[in-house]
Formats: C-alpha cells, sequence, structure tokens
DNA sequence: GGTGGGGATTTCATATTATGAAAATTCAGA
DNA sequence: TCTGAATTTTCATAATATGAAATCCCCACC
C-alpha cells in the first residue's frame, strides 16, 4: 500500500458536509499528521484540481471530483435508467428508496431518493450501515454466500432492539429470503424505520445491489404492506433488466 | 509535489465514460507507467474504494467518489438552490444552460441542463473550454483582473472563425460586457453555437462564476434575444442571491 | 503605523518508501 | 492439459516523502 496515496484518500474525506472548509492545520490535526506533510499533500491535490483554495488560506473540494463523479458507471446508469422507476416508487407510497451494495462487511447506499413529506432518515450516497441489520444488507448476503463469510468474519453485533446477533438465526432469516426474494426490517437498525428490500440482479443471476423503501413502522405495518412488496420486487426486476449486464 | 498522489490522479482520470473498465495494462500503457508500479497504486485506490475491482481483473470507478462528490459543497448549493431557476430558464428557452467557474485558463462547467429537444452541445460537468471564446468565459474575465492576466499569459489561440485571438481587441469587449453586465459568444467556439451569459456574484461582488444559455445561431438571433439576455441576466441576479456568500 | 501572534509555507537532512525488472501466478482459450 | 497473455508478487535500489525547525505572511490589536 501507498502510504502517501492513503493519505491523500484520508484528506479529500476530511471534507464533509460538516467541515467543507479546512485549514492546514485542521487536517494535520484530524488525521494526526505533521502540517508539513499535510501541506505537500494538500498542495499536491490543490495542483491536480480534487482540492481548491478558498479566497483564505482555506481549502476545499474541487472540480476534479464533480469530473470524476461524473465517470462512476452506477451513478450515470442508475440516474437514467433506475431514477424513473425510484420515483415511480416514492410517488405512490411515500417513505424514503435506497439502493445499496455491498462492501467491505457493510452496505454502502448508492442512491438515495426521498419523498418531501416522509420521515428523515440518516442516510446519504456513500454512507454504509452493517449488512447484517439492514434490508438491503441481508437481501445481499442472502444471494452472495462470499457476503455472508464476509460478514460473519467481521462478527455481529447489536445495534437495535430487533438486531439478529446470532449467525444461525441469521441463517435462518436469510434462506428465508432466498425462498420469498425479499427481506424485511423492523427496527433492527438504529434508526426505528421498517424497510423492504429485493435483490437487483445480473443476467447471469448474480447479485448486484439491492433496493429498498424505508419508513416508520407505524405506516408500513398496515394493510398494504403485502402490494408494498410486490411492488418493491417488481420495481426491482424492472431495474435488474436495465443494468443487468453489470458484473460486479 | 508529491509523485504517487499525482499518479493516483492521474490514474482515476483515467477511467471515463469512453474507458470505464480498465486493465493494469492499459492503464500503465495510458500512463507510460510500470505495470507495477500502476498495480501498486490502483492497490492502494481499491483498499481506499475510489476504485474497485470488477468481477474479471479489471477495474473501475469506487464508491468512494460518490461519497466524496456529496461533499462538494457547490455542488450540492448548485444543485439545490440553482437548479430550479435554471430549469425555468430552459423551460423558456429550450437550448442548454451551464454554470461555468474559472480554473487555470480555462473555464470549468459545474452545472450542465439541457432542454430535451434542442441541438445536443458536447459539454459535462467538468469539461472545459478556453476562456476568451466561450459567453460565460468573458463574463469570468470581465470581473476578475486576475483571470484575465492568468489568460493571457497562457495566450490566445484561434477556436472557430469569431474567436477573439487579439488581446486589446478582447479588452475591449471586456469594457462592453462590464458596461452591459452580460456577453455574447456568436460562434467564438468549436461548437457553432451561440451564448448568452452573465455573472453571478457574491454579496461583495466578487465573482462567483458564470451562467449561460447556449443554442444554434438561427434559434438565438431571432426578435426576442432581447428578453433571452434580460432572462440569464435576472436569473443569474437570483442565483447571486442564493449563492452570494460563497467567496472563491 | 508598528507590533505580536497564529497560522501557513519553505527548507533540508534523513529515513522511509516508491520504483521497476524479473519471477511467479492466474486465467482463458485452444 | 497446455499455452500465452495477462496480473500479481518479490525485492534490491534509488528516489522521495517525512517532519523538526526556521521563515514568512497576514491579521488583529495596540
Amino acid at each position: 500500500m501507498i502510504g502517501a496515496v492513503k493519505k491523500a484518500c484520508q484528506i479529500i474525506s476530511c471534507f464533509t458536509n460538516e467541515t467543507p472548509i479546512l485549514g492546514i492545520g485542521e487536517i494535520a490535526a484530524k488525521l494526526d499528521m505533521n502540517v508539513s506533510t499535510a501541506h505537500h499533500l494538500v498542495s499536491t491535490l490543490c495542483n491536480e484540481g480534487v482540492l481548491m483554495k478558498d479566497n483564505q488560506k482555506k481549502y476545499r473540494l474541487g472540480w476534479k471530483v464533480l469530473e470524476w463523479n461524473n465517470h462512476v458507471m452506477f451513478q450515470q446508469d442508475v440516474y437514467d435508467k433506475a431514477m424513473p422507476l425510484v420515483k415511480e416508487l416514492i410517488h405512490r407510497f411515500k417513505g424514503s428508496v435506497h439502493i445499496a451494495m455491498f462492501d467491505k462487511g457493510t452496505v454502502v447506499f448508492v442512491l438515495k431518493v426521498s419523498s418531501k413529506d416522509t420521515t428523515p432518515i440518516h442516510t446519504y450516497v456513500g454512507s454504509r450501515k452493517p449488512a447484517y441489520a439492514t434490508s438491503s444488507g441481508k437481501v445481499l448476503l442472502a444471494y452472495n454466500p462470499a457476503y455472508l463469510q464476509e460478514t460473519i468474519e467481521r462478527g455481529l453485533s447489536y445495534q437495535a432492539p430487533n438486531t439478529i446477533t446470532d449467525i444461525e438465526q441469521l441463517k435462518e432469516e436469510l434462506k428465508w429470503i432466498q425462498r420469498n426474494g425479499y427481506s424485511i426490517s423492523n427496527n433492527e437498525n438504529s434508526d426505528g424505520m421498517y424497510g423492504i428490500a429485493a435483490p437487483i440482479l445480473s443476467y447471469s443471476k448474480k447479485i448486484i445491489a439491492a433496493i429498498n423503501l424505508v419508513g416508520p413502522v407505524s405506516y408500513m405495518q398496515d394493510s398494504h404492506r403485502s402490494m408494498i412488496i410486490q411492488s418493491v420486487k417488481s420495481t426491482a426486476q424492472l431495474i435488474s433488466k436495465e443494468l443487468g449486464y453489470i458484473e460486479v
């Protein structure tokens, strides 16, 4: 592993919505590195356009990030092809919809759309949650044994009252998901939400991602839940058709 | 400048819409570096989530890029605040609208929206054009002498029949733009388009960016051009109010 | 207008670390 | 199973990132 590159990535990741503008000193303190080292790295990143200098001696993320983002294939495809279907789902049932992928034992949200009039949920594109404690994560685990293996190795820990922390219990649940083609998360996460997820599959039936619809427990418990489940499943299938050529 | 970081940035930039999936060999060839070096860098970037491994031995851009992009303050603000106003402009006049910023002698497009039924234009978020040959670029030059200085140092070169290649002529044009508060580009670029641009200013009247409306020459030449100019100017002013706290 | 202080830069010797040739491995296709 | 073309790993060496300290720069305060 090339240290300088790793550090550069860490520096870029320091710039968040909470701290979009940072000075050299702040960066160095955050990452516990020498100000000189930080300065060298930041200067290089500025030269490349990844960071840019504020009018003061502060820095912020630069244009290069926008450019790179435009080239993320998923972003392109997910936006162009999946978005209309996701919007339709939101339109019908309110709540929030995510598309999530598996990475290093967690689910990463690669798309998020929320209805305007729904309980806010603390997720954003790029954020992560434990796979075993989310509806989309459980779908991903159910459809790919390698994901499960990786998750087990990292261990299961308590997240909320209903989190599955027993490996055997998790395996049972995954079998159920395989049989039924969808998963449910009822307050297993820290957000007090009810989620329904279904798999997005490639042409060769490998799992690419999962789509989920999330809403307050009260809302989802009501009579039209089975209709929601059907809709999430069919949306997942439609998106699978659109994105199915992708193999991760 | 830290070489490893610079090279890592170059590697990331290799992944484009044309070549979204690359092998080590291809990357090494593109950048004329040793395959081993490329491999070390790519491995590190994979570890950081900036790149990800395809199912084959190929690589593509990873989730980290999505995450970083979400934190680009401009992106956030531009989308949330400027987008409705931009959409309104498109709705009224068709064509394409860009928001552009100045960087290293060129304009960088940080937002692009096109009407569905208009002549396509070869720009995208993150792409660049010479400042002196675009309507938005000329606005940026007119409102910031430092930008002009930088542009002159890099020299003016022929881009299309109407490109301004004489420095004195350019300065005259910029004075006109200052007086009138907008700029026009009539086939000065390589795209055969007619553009109208106006400045987006901060509260302290420094130029942040420029907004332009672009369309086929034939369309823009007609009688309601003065109305278009007024609309572009007033949209720019509204966006200035929304984004005015930003100081670059 | 001068002064002090808290940054950001720059410098430079040193130790760390990236480099690249070559060997080992993997994988797909014959 | 074999072959060839890729990737991945290894490792000695050269290159370069590192960080303490010195300098510079810009504000805020006198």
